[in-house]
DNA sequence: GCGACAG
DNA sequence: ATCTTGTCGC
């Protein structure tokens, strides 16, 4: 997928100037409704779903969907800007309103600390929570193989996100906070979401129903 | 120059 | 992310 001349730099500059927006305090209300949002590719397209449960007790309360013409490629740090509209596009879509987001993908566990967690969180002025199956960016241990176990991540001597065991002897997680919550949140709420898998529930049905929309089609989609 | 590199 | 069968482990 071609670029216009430039705009990697300007993404670039895009996250050092959003970056300063980003707040990380601890939540002061314990989230009431919480939700996932995540994405799959159909050539030129992003088939995003998103989902709110009531939270702790976990009760899907509703899903949208939506279809999205990308217009970035991925490229490593830029996640964001490929899959960012279609995310925003559907989370914009669900009723009730979250609390809190969960986005497959970082937080500020990222080389501008400016993750599509943060960056999604930040446009759209909600709590979010980085959620990601993989490292992007800092160093870290082998957390222990028991759920709940973790160790820090960190990224040029600051802590950015935590390695969390998610379910007993699975890959760990890696969790960082996005926009408005702060780390003990982001591993608390992850870790309430966990029900014998490795993704939260919030994440892993968005990541279902992505797959779903793939298999049937995209021609059916909302967006 | 070489290796790393969310989804 | 996506391309892909059988297969090992809980």
């Amino acid at each position: 997928m071609k670029l216009p001349p430039g705009s990697v730099a300007k993404a670039k500059t895009l996250q050092r100037r959003l970056r300063a927006r980003i707040v990380l305090a601890h939540l002061k209300e314990k989230p009431k409704f919480i939700a996932g949002a995540d994405a799959a590719f159909d050539g030129d397209f992003a088939l995003a779903a998103a989902c709110v449960f009531s939270f702790p007790a976990l009760e899907l309360l509703d899903i949208k969907t939506a279809c999205v013409k990308v217009k970035f490629p991925y490229i490593p740090g830029l996640l964001a800007f490929r899959e960012g509209p279609a995310v925003i596009n559907v989370v914009k879509k669900l009723r009730p309103k979250p609390d809190v987001l969960l986005i497959d993908g970082q937080g500020i566990a990222h080389p501008e600390r400016m993750g599509i967690a943060s960056h999604v969180g930040l446009l759209l002025g909600i709590p979010t929570i980085g959620c990601a199956k993989s490292r992007l960016v800092g160093e870290c241990g082998e957390p222990g193989k028991k759920a709940g176990s973790r160790v820090e991540l960190v990224y040029k001597g600051e802590t950015v996100g935590a390695v969390l065991r998610t379910k007993d002897n699975v890959r760990p997680m890696f969790i960082s906070p996005g926009h408005l919550v702060d780390m003990e949140d982001a591993v608390s709420i992850v870790l309430e979401c966990a029900r014998g898998f490795r993704m939260p529930e919030p994440t892993r049905q968005a990541d279902l129903i992505t797959k779903k929309m793939k298999r049937e089609g995209k021609q059916q989609c909302a967006g």
